[in-house]
DNA sequence: GCCGTTTTCGGCCCGACTGTTTTCAGTCG
């Protein structure tokens, strides 16, 4: 997609710029910054906006940028991107994953070792030559080493998914730290992102005690090596290369802290900037009129201090969440306790490994009036699809069931396979027998696959598009599709999207849940569960959905049970 | 480079930690 290359583009022109050092492109340079990240979540293809002469509009596009990125869909190529990338060696954007080496340093190893790779790099260490240079010596050799060794875990981007119990564990092993008082989550992991590159830990506790609190960090059984670490900020690398912050405030300095260190980046320059503008200041220390510190223990006040509505955390991307907050116009965002039940999971019937009983009884504890089993069709044969023979039994087995159930009613459900033409797995005598009907593109996704989708929109007996755009996060990407064709269909036809909760799909991804929003189409937060125990990935699922701007009324299964069925088409 | 927060021109966040420094630059959050 256009967007991802322009986006790598910019990233790249930015590091080049950094590294040739001319202060006067300070700011350039962050504009490039920004622009890849904003391209990066754009709901619509650049080339779209151009054609439609809307490409100004985006925040951080102006006449400069805009010109480029017409320049590139025009030409397949950016002139200045071409020439910087000539005027560097190849190897200057490897030297910049290298932790501990920034721009100003591999010049310097360019300049005056001609070094211009990681091997030279390697080199220039084992010779003695780089720890010569004016301001480095063989600490910093050494430490450049380590940084080699370990680049490739840190660097990496982990799902949020197979974090979550490293936080945990984490957490309660600080708590036992003499001198801490509170532990908890920020940064992307607090917003919900969908890939984390480390894990955020805001603590408070006696600051006298900071050095001991610090050594009880390090020491950590699950501590593999310190990065950093002073009096109010420590990292660390787990054994499984997983990088760690802590970082330690007073008690009353907590909101402002959490503030700060729940980000993202953008987020805080953005307030910090205004809070300037005003003649204040906002660091993780407070909010300060002159010397005077005027909030900091919670975040609450340190948004009321700038005049702005509370922003939860989900919506702190810079993206113009800000603007609303400062009108009073950020919406009740759906929560958890709204939820009333989940519209797509899997038995023993098809790949789940529960059956129905034991997934009503957990749908039950988790305080569901309604759990839909939509176990797969026939055409899915590796997931042991059902045949129409063997629907009839699963029914039986689901009627016998929901006389038993008491607090629950368990919905008889499919999700069901959009073939390559668009049909549906099942014929509509069929269909209409469902309660719910959710309809998956399983095949073929490598295409276009708008038709297809648009086609499934228009069976009446088709509830929800389960997992919209078919990505699997870090594994497979999602297939083309036009989300603006797709969302038009939903909202003419009644067709629910899902959202689905599952760590590795987050699918629709949260900048299309905020566009669909505007198209007025409704969703489905469901948890996609193949077990009892991930039904709970709800969770996720309403804060990912929170990242959309979701509120209870765009959300189905926010409805009770006769409400939902109403609201069905 | 961008943008309208103070200002369509002149700003563009603020602080912690490290190593090598003799007073701070570089990197990172
Ligand atoms: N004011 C300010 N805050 C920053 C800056 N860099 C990072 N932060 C804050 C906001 C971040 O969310 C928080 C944690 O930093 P991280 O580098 O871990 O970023 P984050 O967790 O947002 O994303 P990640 O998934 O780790 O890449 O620290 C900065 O340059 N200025
Ligand atoms: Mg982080
Ligand atoms: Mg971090
Ligand atoms: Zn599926």
């Amino acid at each position: 997609m256009v967007n991802q290359e322009l986006a790598k583009i910019f990233n790249q022109m930015a590091e080049i710029l950094e590294f040739l050092g001319d202060p006067s492109d300070r700011f350039r340079i962050r504009a490039y910054q920004n622009v890849a990240l904003t391209i990066e979540s754009l709901p619509e293809s650049v080339e779209k906006l151009v054609a439609e002469d809307r490409l100004r509009k985006v925040k951080g596009i102006g006449q400069g940028i805009a010109a480029k990125i017409e320049e590139y869909i025009e030409n397949g190529e950016i002139e200045e991107y071409e020439l910087l990338k000539r005027a560097v060696p190849k190897g200057i954007f490897e030297l910049f994953t290298v932790p501990t080496l920034g721009p100003k340093r591999i010049k310097m190893l360019h300049d005056q070792l001609g070094v211009g790779s990681i091997a030279a790099l390697k080199k220039a260490i084992a010779d003695g030559s780089l720890q010569k240079l004016p301001g480095l010596g063989e600490k910093s050799a050494q430490k450049m080493l380590e940084g080699l060794e370990i680049s490739n875990s840190l660097t990496e981007r982990r799902s949020i998914g197979t974090v979550f119990l490293a936080v945990k564990t984490m957490i309660a092993a600080l708590e036992k730290c003499e001198g801490i008082s509170r532990v908890v989550p920020a940064g992307s992991f607090r917003r919900a992102e969908e890939t984390v590159g480390d894990i955020d830990l805001l603590a408070s506790g006696d600051m006298n005690k900071s050095k001991k609190i610090m050594k009880c960090f390090r020491d950590l059984p699950l501590v593999e090596r310190v990065l950093v670490s002073g009096e109010t900020k420590t990292s660390i690398v787990t054994k499984d290369g997983l990088q760690v912050d802590l970082r330690l405030v007073a008690p009353d300095e907590f909101g402002s802290a959490l503030q700060y260190f729940t980000g993202s980046k953008q987020h805080n320059v953005a307030l910090r900037t205004i809070a300037k503008a005003r003649g204040m200041k906002l660091s993780e220390y407070g909010f300060f009129k002159g010397e005077k510190r005027v909030a900091s223990k919670t975040e609450e006040e340190c948004y009321a201090s700038l005049n702005m509505q509370y922003i939860p955390p989900e919506l702190r991307t810079n993206t113009g969440e800000i603007q609303a907050a400062q009108k009073h116009a950020i919406p009740k965002l759906i929560e958890l306790k709204d939820i009333r039940g989940d519209l797509h999971s899997h038995s023993k019937w098809s790949d789940g490994a529960n059956t129905m009983e034991e997934m009503a009884l957990a749908a039950e504890k988790l305080g569901y009036e309604y759990l839909a089993m939509t176990d797969h069709s026939q055409n899915l044969r590796v997931a042991r699809g059902l045949s129409l023979e063997r629907l009839k039994e699963k029914k039986k087995e689901l009627d016998a069931l929901n006389k038993k159930l008491k607090k629950i009613t368990i919905l008889f459900g499919t999700e069901v396979d959009i073939l390559p033409d668009g049909s549906i797995d099942y014929p509509d005598n069929i269909l209409k027998e469902f309660d719910i009907v959710v309809a998956s593109v399983h095949s073929r996704f490598n295409q276009d696959n708008t038709e297809r989708i648009i086609k499934a929109m228009q069976n009446p007996y088709v509830h929800i598009i389960g997992h919209p755009s078919g990505r699997l996060i870090g594994r497979r990407k999602p297939y083309q599709i036009d989300y603006e064709k797709i969302f038009k269909q939903a909202a003419n036809t009644g067709t629910v999207l899902e959202i689905n909760s599952q760590y590795l799909r987050l699918d629709l991804q949260d900048f299309y849940i905020r566009e669909a929003k505007r198209w007025k189409c409704k969703f489905s937060i469901d948890s996609d569960s193949h077990t009892t125990a991930s039904l709970e990935l709800m969770e996720l699922g309403v804060r990912w959905a929170r990242r959309g701007w979701c509120e209870k009324k765009d959300v189905v299964n926010a409805l009770e049970l006769e409400k939902l069925r109403k609201a069905l088409k």
